[in-house]
DNA sequence: GATGAATGAGCGTTCATTCAT
DNA sequence: CATGAATGAACGCTCATTCAT
């Protein structure tokens, strides 16, 4: 007698959901949110399109799941790089080390997520703006707490959006795969190019 | 004459064609490309819907109209300030400026063309990216010329895609209309913190 | 010249919207309003389907038209039926005889408002419960203004409800056309038996 | 022995069976028929809902289980009250007690059975109409079999329409709770004024 | 030029029913 | 017996586009 009741297990279906999240966000990657059918997506994960609305109330709450999953963990990823210490150049290349490594290993998903939610009115609504803004305060945090580092007249607040912009575009410029390499090297090169810069500037 | 088709008056031709592109600009930017039917930009410029069909081919190429109107004014106005001669810091102070100026003057134009246009794999095609890619390898081509300024190893693709990047997200913050004010004493304050930041870095 | 402006004639999108209406009309009277599409609607009435949108906002609207058209009518004919006086019988005939009359000139409307409107849950809403309200409210005024020619304790409202209960039996069973005739002579004699039977009753 | 199927035990599968169709009943009395999902039933019941098709063929099959219990012992109660004997009125008496005590007694199963099984063409089959039609049918009989009580000219069936159809009014109308009470007096009230109405008319 | 009636491909979603476990 | 994952037919609705007037 294994269980007491293994029916509804919840750990086949929290599986099954991310499967189906998964096959979602490789669909929405190669034809964006709106060009995939959500066929597209039963397809992808091998199932009938009706067992898609067993796991998701609809298919904007599949982009939104992608979203919220992304976000939290940057979240705290972002916190911990704050709270452990250390130099505001160490910060700021684990924040954009972070999100570089992200892309290599998820490619699709932090491409959705930055063409298709970032930039849409639709999800743009007041939770998922608040945990957006969440990430620009804590930026904004960290330069304010080593401000003494700064040269004086820095804007903490603009520095984060211009950083955040930087980092931003490299992540779609990969996307691209136009502009910038993608290989392990790349990454590394683009992630000093954007720290080196903010902190030193490129004047001689 | 063998005009190729007489118009009754060309010239009211484009003036009726530039009233609806507006009108589709207003609309596009409150309510996003695909969120906007045919009949509102109709009904946002006062004229019945069929007639759109007289001036555009379909609604994409107005979107397409609207892209390519402000990207060669945009590349024209790069390459005027790049020609113009003077420092470095006179020509990044001049690009920045100009996109800030032009999302002063037409933020719906500015801000359907950032959100619609340039993260849409639909309006991506070859012709759009290759005017997109210029815009890159115009600023890219200002970083090299002035190579004597810069500090040895800086990557002058990478330095334009940064640069671009940290100047786009001044624009969307704008739009957003959250982050960061929309006055002119604002707009020049982002313009001198992106310079500068370039230029200097951040670091006392 | 004939017209300033026949554009959007006001009079040709009615009568198009009472030609879908009729058409609608005798399709839910056949199949019932769940059971016909609105592709059927669209057959009946020789259009494309699309094209219903144009003229109603949606299925359940041209529902709610048919029976808010019948009714209002409905409720005035009452009104001027009390209006112009007589005796308790007369009234009584007038009433019944409108609706066996309506229900002879337009069978179809008269079953699809008894069946699918005034025993739906969906379509039973406050305004739709108050235009019902409204009848039963007249005819217990009328037998309230003619109290003294009733028994002594008759009460008005239990009445009004039974006589509109048997009014509905006789037009309910004509639909089924099983149990009673639904020629002219019919007609009259279920319409006199139900007004004799109210007023002196069944017993020798 | 050869049973057909030996179930486990026929007397808890009929009790099973009887538990599901009272959470059926509610359900449809909540939310009709066709608003009633089998997922909603198996809920109400406290099943899972692939459990409802170990006792019955399908969701039509409920409906119309409901329907035919009810009516059989309604069929057999009338023709109980009209073999006993007595007057016409006590015999009105009886039907329109039994049926006012019916819905005091399980009002959802009258509902129901009242709106979805009554009017609707896809449940009024042959056997269902037959059925129906055996009531009325009994009623005529009564009629007739009482005709030297009636005055002269009164038409058993047209009667015995019209005396079901104002019952199922109060029964209605006591559904909706709005213009009737629907405690215990009223119900007495309401049996009397009918059976008086039709006996005696209400004509002073 | 100008209008808006007309068309229909296309998509998201629901939910009764089946069946492996 | 019991469960709920899985299936897919079916339908309402949207909206870009065409075209007769």
């Amino acid at each position: 007698m294994p269980e007491d009741r293994p029916r509804r297990d919840p750990a086949s279906f929290e599986a099954k959901r991310r499967e189906i999240l998964r096959a979602a966000t490789r669909a929405f990657a190669r034809k964006g949110f709106a060009g995939t059918r959500v066929g597209d997506i039963a397809q992808e994960a091998g199932i009938a399109y009706g067992l898609i609305y067993h796991y998701f109330d609809n298919k904007d709450a599949i982009l939104s799941s992608l979203f919220q999953g992304m976000w939290g963990v940057s979240l705290k990823v972002i916190e911990g790089i704050d709270a452990q210490g250390g130099t505001l150049e160490e910060k700021l290349r684990g924040v954009a080390g972070f999100f570089l490594e992200a892309w290599r290993l998820e490619p699709d998903a932090v491409e959705v997520v930055l063409k298709e939610v970032l930039r849409s009115p639709k999800f743009l609504d007041a939770d998922n703006v608040s945990a957006f803004r969440g990430l620009f305060e804590r930026l904004e945090g960290i330069f304010v707490a080593h401000a003494a580092e700064l040269r004086p007249g820095v804007d903490p607040k603009l520095t984060a959006v211009l950083f955040l912009g930087a980092l931003e575009i490299l992540l779609t410029g990969m996307i691209a795969r136009e502009l910038l390499g993608a290989d392990a090297a790349a990454i590394e090169q683009s992630r000093d190019a954007l720290v080196d810069t903010f902190l030193h500037g490129i004047a001689g």
